[in-house]
RNA sequence: GGGCGGUUAGCUCAGUUGGUAGAGCAAUGCCCUUACAAGGCAUGGGUCACAAGUUCGAGUCUUGUACCGCCCACCA
């Protein structure tokens, strides 16, 4: 074996030939047990929240996998509508095409096209982080199956009741030409300005302190065109007289009736507002309640109308209101038209006052442009039955969340659901199966020739198809069971649906998540008709940030790449990578300084198990994790560290009779049985922990046990008996046997975090560990035995240790070099440490470099020495004058001080009655030997003291 | 406005049913000792954000405060 380990020398091969062995193929006859990928975007790549999912995501499948169960990971990408459509588009447009010039069918072909061409990265990227996904049964949410599954859930749903058309309110993207769902609007505190504006009363009218005029607020004052009312407090005094009262509207000089409606809050401005209920929200539901008309001034593109469309609340046009707008205004933008709006009222002297303000603005989450509330056609999900026995399922723990405390987040979203609008005016995307005839009924079903069956249309009725797609998240909320084969009741389906574990992200749990269980509910039934979850355990994680906390983005330039944590990349590529297809063009000369900044040296090549263990060690509760380059350093020394052991190990064991499954003809040290003892413990942690989805303590309990425990002491125990020319052939075969043995039980406890060195070093170390089979993916994973614990083994090492730590502390505070050996003198010892003594010489020369051990009577006179206690037992090292005095009292009183720090404190808690009162009696039995020992540890170093000092 | 999470060693984080605070990295000292300098051995470092309460005993339970972060929400 090379002296190094090197990742990749040995992660290339290995998972090109877990794939073409089938080895991640659902195998045997044990407990089903089934994950989805989150697909990814079909012409994405991979990034570190990728990294991190997957990385969570293997080691669970791979866990279930060596316990036995048949395991599948369903792996498959998304169409992603929105954002695969901008990107081809964004292509187009540099060649100054836009997607109307190619009409729909050719731009889909572009689409595909660049589908085909970019749809392997991410899939390739996925191989290279080991993940164990059946390829074979790779899915795209656009292929045909799926397809069918989108259109059947559809006519369902609609069969239902549960999906519906209709004209309302929704967000616009002015950008997109499209309508976009609740979820996709992000609303964020910006500067503004609070308009207040003066509308005058009609037919004289005045106010109570006799203005002709009453004063709205707004922000918003374009949006004044299609005003349909001004609303005040029902029982506020100031205004009562003027309810049912009428307002000139200014610029557009049309009637709007003074209206009474509890929404206004008297206390907020003058408590009167302008009703403008075909662009805002609020007021659309104040508008319905006062059956005003719905005025939209806007077009798709959110520039004034020459003449607004007027509508009544149920949608049909509405002719008796007045639709002529200002000429003045036609066609301009949004924000155009408010500049010049506010300019004629100004004017017309009907601006009150204008403040600044500070206000959410909804904006699209793929374009960042301020969505426009706007009145179309649209199709819905009506969400309210589904969501109630998607919050029952996991009230009741069908479902659960962990961490848990995500299913508060799950419910408060659930209980107060808004209808799903999932029409998109894009060309990308499942189209909506739904038919129009020339009146513009619709029919619905799973094709025309359906459609025309199903609703008796004769075949000379023309019917056209609706042109819009479906929102992305419909068909990835139906993936858990269209991916399996539904809606046919495949053998697939009946084996891994349910599924058992989904691994995601908090920040689509109402994307994906909850929409996942509303629609599996309702659409998969088990054989006695109810209703089918998607999942039992939906494992939530967190972003992954920065090392200094700051969300990875690429206009931040702080994005890292996983497969260049794995095969490293050079300072120039990097800054590079990072700089170029910036939004704005000017930060690249900040991002380079500070890409230089945290990478003087680029990015070494740490390798993929390196790089997972250290997300499996980040991943504690649920939490968002700052990424730690440290820490992919020391998990690749951590490989390096097994790797070197396993040389170690080789080079004793290699071509040696390590003692076969069925040999009895060897012996083990206590050595031996301690660190076989140690595994089991090992062994039953990270199971527990791995059971509890806990991988930051899985992880830390096998690192922690292979080095602190099978390298530092165990192999250390070893090599007294390895390189023991007395030691019986029975003797180094049991360790020969222990340490191969153990060796091969720690690659199949870390393989599901580590996979590639640890296939690697298996199929090396295998013949002699008495393993078999081709691949250590498909070993058992190890399972604790408590008969193997064995106790005495335990607490003698424990006490070799404490002797062995003893005399490395005096070295080290006596500054005695590594390479002397010492005489060690043994006095006070029980008849335990003395026989302990006598069967351990050869452990505790090897690892405390001991010359000579020898056993004092309490009469022998003793020489001038450092010393140390284990227990009541004090270890002299003789110092022959070479003793620093002040030194050997410092350390001696440093040991004596904390001593009486805790004799004082544990005194303290005894003489507190209400302590020895009510503690339980183990406690303060504890408390009482605690002193004790204490008290005849610190004696004897105050004699000591004064020994030293009396030289 | 409502809800959730966080605050523990210089940094990143663990801390299981309340019983004298742990790891990794960083730091310091000594070592190229025949698996490993990507290493070994040793050492230092914390009034667990603050306050009150419950308790014999609180990092851990309760309440409140401060700061940080996130989610949701209709204040024009």
């Amino acid at each position: 074996m090379e002296k190094t380990y090197e990742p990749h020398a040995i992660e290339r091969q290995w998972y090109q030939t877990w794939e073409e062995k089938g080895y991640f193929k659902p195998a045997g006859s044990g407990t089903p047990y089934c994950m989805m990928i989150p697909p990814p975007n079909v012409t994405g790549s991979l990034h570190m929240g990728h990294g991190f999912n997957n990385a969570v995501m293997d080691t669970m499948i791979r866990y279930r996998r060596m316990k036995g169960d048949s395991t599948l990971w369903q792996v498959g990408t998304d169409h992603a509508g929105i954002a695969t459509q901008m990107v081809v588009e964004r292509q187009l447009a540099a060649q100054g095409v836009s997607r109307h010039d190619l009409g729909r069918e050719q731009f889909l072909a572009k689409v595909w096209e660049w589908k085909e061409q970019s749809g392997g990265t991410i899939t390739r990227q996925i191989r290279r982080l080991g993940s164990s996904v059946d390829w074979s049964r790779e899915r795209f949410t656009m292929d045909d199956g799926l397809s069918t599954a989108v259109q059947e859930a559809f006519v369902r749903l609609f069969d239902d009741g549960l999906i519906y058309r209709g004209k309302r309110l929704v967000n616009w993207d002015p950008k997109l030409h499209t309508a976009i769902s609740d979820l996709e609007v992000e609303n964020h505190d910006e500067k503004g300005f609070m308009w207040n504006l003066r509308y005058p009363l009609a037919d004289g009218a005045t106010t109570a302190d006799g203005k002709n005029y009453l004063v709205v607020a707004t922000t918003r004052p374009e949006t004044m065109l299609g005003d349909s009312a001004v609303a005040v407090h029902p029982e506020d005094e100031r205004y009562q007289s003027l309810i049912g009262k009428f307002i000139q509207l200014p610029l557009v000089n049309r009637l709007i009736p003074i209206v009474a409606d509890d929404y206004v809050d008297r206390e907020f401005g003058t408590g009167c507002v302008k009703i403008t209920p075909a662009h805002d929200f609020n007021d659309y539901e104040v508008g319905k309640r006062h059956n005003l008309p719905l005025i939209n001034v806007l077009d798709k593109n959110a520039a004034i109308l020459a003449s607004a469309q007027v509508f009544n609340i149920d949608g049909s046009l509405n002719s008796s209101v007045n639709s002529a707008l200002p000429a003045d205004f036609a066609g301009l933008d949004r924000y155009e038209a408010r500049k010049q709006i506010v300019a004629a009222l100004e004017a017309a002297g009907l601006i009150e006052k204008i403040d600044d303000h500070a206000l959410k603005v909804p904006r699209g989450d793929r374009s960042g442009v301020v969505i426009e509330p706007w009145l179309t056609d649209q199709w819905y999900v009506s969400t309210k039955p589904l969501a109630e026995p998607a919050i029952a399922a996991v009230e009741d723990g069908r479902i659960q969340f962990v961490p848990k405390q995500y299913e508060n987040m799950y419910f408060s979203w659930m209980r107060d659901i808004q209808d799903w609008c999932i029409s998109r005016q894009l060309w990308w995307g499942h189209r909506i199966p739904a038919w129009y005839d020339a009146s513009g009924k619709v029919y619905v079903g799973r094709n025309e020739a359906e459609v025309r069956s199903k609703y008796a249309i004769a075949a000379s009725t023309p019917l056209t198809q609706d042109e819009d797609v479906l929102d992305t998240w419909f068909s990835s909320g139906l993936w858990t069971f269209s991916t399996l084969g539904w809606p046919e009741q495949t053998e697939l389906l009946k084996k891994f649906h349910p599924t058992d574990l989904l691994v995601t992200g908090f920040d689509i749990i109402f994307f994906w998540v909850a929409r996942m269980i509303m629609l599996t509910m309702h659409l998969v039934k088990h054989e006695d008709g109810t209703a089918q979850i998607p999942f039992k355990t939906v494992y939530v994680h967190g972003l992954v940030r920065d090392s200094q906390g700051q969300k990875m983005s690429k206009s931040k330039g702080n994005v890292l790449d996983p497969l260049d944590i794995i095969d490293g990349i050079d300072l120039e590529t990097l800054v590079q990578k990072r700089t170029t297809g910036l939004m704005q063009p000017k930060d690249a000369a900040k991002i380079e300084k500070q890409t230089r900044k945290e990478f003087p040296e680029g990015i070494q090549a740490y390798g993929t198990d390196a790089l997972r263990f250290t997300f499996c060690s980040l991943a504690s509760t649920g939490r968002d994790i700052k990424f730690d380059m440290g820490r992919v350093e020391g998990y690749r020394n951590f490989c390096n560290k097994i790797w070197n052991a396993t040389r170690y190990v080789l080079m004793h064991c290699d071509e040696q009779d390590c003692g076969q499954d069925s040999a009895t003809d060897y012996e083990l040290s206590v050595a031996d049985r301690w660190i076989i003892s140690k595994l089991q413990l090992a062994e039953k942690n990270v199971a527990e922990y791995l059971d509890s989805y806990r991988l930051d303590l899985a992880a830390q309990a096998i690192y922690e046990f292979v080095w602190n425990e099978y390298c530092d002491w165990y192999l250390e125990l070893s090599k007294p008996v390895i390189w023991n020319t007395e030691a019986t052939a029975a003797q180094k075969k049991g360790t020969r046997r222990t340490l191969i043995r153990v060796l091969e039980t720690i690659l199949r406890l870390a393989h599901p975090l580590m996979p590639f060195i640890t296939e690697e070093i298996w199929q090396k170390i295998k013949p002699l560990a008495g393993a078999s089979g081709e691949t250590i993916m498909q070993a058992r994973y190890p399972e604790a035995q408590e008969s193997k614990i064995d106790q005495q083994a335990l607490s003698d090492v424990e006490w070799l240790q404490a002797i062995i730590l003893g005399v490395r502390n005096i070295r080290g505070e006596m500054n005695i070099s590594p390479a002397k050996d010492l005489p060690v003198l043994f006095k006070n010892g029980s008849a335990e440490d003395q026989q302990r003594l006598q069967s351990n010489q050869q452990f505790l020369k090897k690892l405390a470099s001991l010359e000579s051990i020898t056993w004092l009577n309490a009469s022998d006179a003793e020489p001038m020495s450092a010393t140390t206690l284990v227990g009541n037992m004090e270890i002299l090292v003789p110092m022959a004058g070479l003793i620093d005095k002040d030194a050997e009292i410092a350390r001696l009183s440093k040991e004596s001080g904390k001593l009486e720090m805790d004799i004082s404190r544990t005194e303290a808690k005894l003489s507190n009655a209400a302590f020895v009162d009510k503690a339980p009696a183990e406690v303060v039995e504890k408390e009482r030997a605690r002193v004790a020992e204490s008290k005849m540890a610190i004696e004897k170093l105050r004699e000591q003291i004064l020994k030293i000092s009396a030289l």
